[in-house]
DNA sequence: CCGCAAACCGTAAACGTTTACGGCACTATG
DNA sequence: CATAGTGCCGTAAACGTTTACGGTTTGCGG
């Protein structure tokens, strides 16, 4: 059925090289050989054969995002991956680079699901996300040589590029709304795994309320899923809590509405018993009472992710100057009637 | 770097063509050899390129799950595509196989992107989902002789196996609990796309209805997104509704939040104005009034999905006789308090 | 001691590309 | 006219692996 480029040459009278070079756009072809062969090419629906041309090439034209899945850990919800995909893609069409996402099995270990994939040699780079405060994967891709990114910071570092959110903006932010409007005890929820989000949200939490002149209590951290459930279970902890805080900020955007149906339950509304600060997903525009919350633009982080990745391979680099990309993506405060 | 199968040899003083009967299992070597290859290829961190494996052999050991990715079809969450990927996995395990995932651009045709990912040859398999009811993609794939898997079935038929929700015993449960309940005008939400899952599940509603001798009333087949504000939407409408139905059937798991929102603001209480019947989504938990819905074993689902392909892949059909699969995995009705 | 089979191993071809190199025809220049 | 240069093309090697084939050793029965 798939034909190979030495039939192609053949039925064109030439030799493979020339087939070859016309199709790559390479110099030393005659523009009307070019023609001929482009053209022949579609006819007969000739593809090149990417296990042929990576092997000869050593590249693979493929990038791979690696994401992890357990299952509680479902994590932001596919819309937000999904607004990420979407931006990476769009840069990697100018380049003819092709997307696919590793799902790492939930019973597996991630670092040997990654070394695994990495020996495959799958993929030219690796995009990495919900990293984690020590991290070895990100050891590992450095040692290989193989060019990555992070969506995420970690204090492991392999003198790669990164893209995060900017949870300390966020975290200060929340608090001064907060504290403007007369609170003084906040609580919030925090990663319970080793993500690298959360150790920033509670550091840059912690700075705030000190600038207000405000206690920082640990108790007041609460470890949460980062699921519905998650948030559930942290309103019956908040509930229960001596001196009970009145606001709580969200790290994790589903744990809006387990918190909202956790705090009715405890007979407490939302918004009115306690102030809620969350972040942006999907549901969260369809509570009430409406949420006060962060948007990002995740398209538009997507879109830096891949930059900063192109620009730390060898091969792109040129189209990208600028060096070691490591930047935040700005998030705005949308006030809602929760907080 | 990264050492080959000739430096391998050279190191163990052996032929290549020895080592790679080595590691590959075959015959033809002597246990003593076999061992001491073994133990150099793990000490010399030795793993076989991909390309030059693939090249000669024309497989890659890689099964590819195809998803769309529209703005607003974000569709089931991505628990729904998690827990069918670790059944997947956990069968793709069994066999060396990996799992990787493709997301077609939001921007893009998914036959074209179909197209292309066949082309690079990136995998030897495919999975493709939401199946659309007159399905290009399945034609294509079937034309090419690439063996491939449909999660959902469609009215365009490659020969291929298909695994799918059984939709059609859903519409009657549903229908069934609700009629028993008094209800007479029930509507339903469908997808407003192609998608063929709501074809089946309006056809089998109408078969249900007409079995209580219950008029069939397409004005109450409300098209939705499948997202959180398709419930929302079709809350307004259902409240605007001439001669306003009592219960309401939702398709798709995302639709719940955003429909007792809409209803709560229309002033009618779900579960009380007007009986709910959903499905499974993560949310749903956490909604009051607990809500009516069926559950499904997405995991088994995968499984069962992954057999049907390697089944119909001459390489491993062997290990999976009974030919064609085509298969409705059973979900359960939970009742809750909102139906 | 010879022959034969079995067990093991090395050789080399193939998979489909890309690309360095050399060759040919032609043109421009001295 | 000789020479150098240019534009185009074919040849062949290389990428890393798998595997058919043939060769060498070994053990064993006659």
């Amino acid at each position: 059925m798939a034909i190979g480029i030495k039939e192609l040459a053949q039925h064109l009278g030439l030799s493979i090289g020339t087939v070859s070079r016309a199709l790559n756009d390479r110099p030393d072809v005659s523009p009307d050989s070019r023609k001929r062969v482009r053209e022949a090419a579609e006819a007969l629906g000739y593809v090149p054969n990417q296990s042929g041309r990576s092997l000869r090439s050593g590249a693979t034209g493929v990038i791979a995002f690696m994401m992890q899945t357990g299952h509680e850990t479902t994590g932001q919800g596919d819309s937000f991956f999904m607004s990420v995909f979407d931006g990476v893609q769009s840069v990697l069409a100018r380049h003819q680079l092709d997307l696919v996402a590793l799902l790492c099995p939930s019973d597996e270990n991630a670092d040997d699901y990654l070394k695994r994939m990495v020996s495959r040699r799958i993929a030219d780079a690796f995009i990495l996300s919900s990293t984690q405060t020590v991290d070895p994967r990100i050891t590992f891709l450095a040692k290989q040589g193989m060019p990555f990114v992070t969506l995420g910071r970690s204090q492991t570092d392999g003198g790669q590029p990164w893209v995060d959110l900017d949870f300390a903006a966020m975290a200060q932010q929340a608090v001064d709304r907060l504290v403007a409007a007369g609170h003084r005890r906040i609580a919030m929820t925090v990663p319970q795994d080793g993500a690298n989000l959360g150790r920033v949200f509670a550091d840059a939490a912690q700075a705030a309320l000190t600038a207000h002149g405000l206690p920082f209590d640990p108790d007041l951290m609460i470890a949460a899923l980062p699921s519905e459930r998650g948030g559930y279970e942290a309103a019956q902890r908040l509930a229960t809590l001596p001196d009970r805080p009145t606001a709580v900020v969200l790290i994790d955007p589903s744990h809006t509405t387990g918190l909202y149906r956790g705090l009715t339950e405890s007979g407490l509304a939302p918004g009115h018993d306690i102030a809620v600060v969350g972040r942006w997903g999907p549901q969260a525009a369809y509570l009430s009472p409406s949420l006060t919350h962060f948007r990002e633009d995740l398209f538009a982080c997507g879109v830096t992710l891949c930059e900063a990745l192109l620009a730390s391979m060898p091969t792109y680099a040129e189209k990208y100057p600028g060096g070691l990309v490591r930047a935040l993506c700005p998030t705005v405060l949308v006030p809602g009637d929760s907080a």
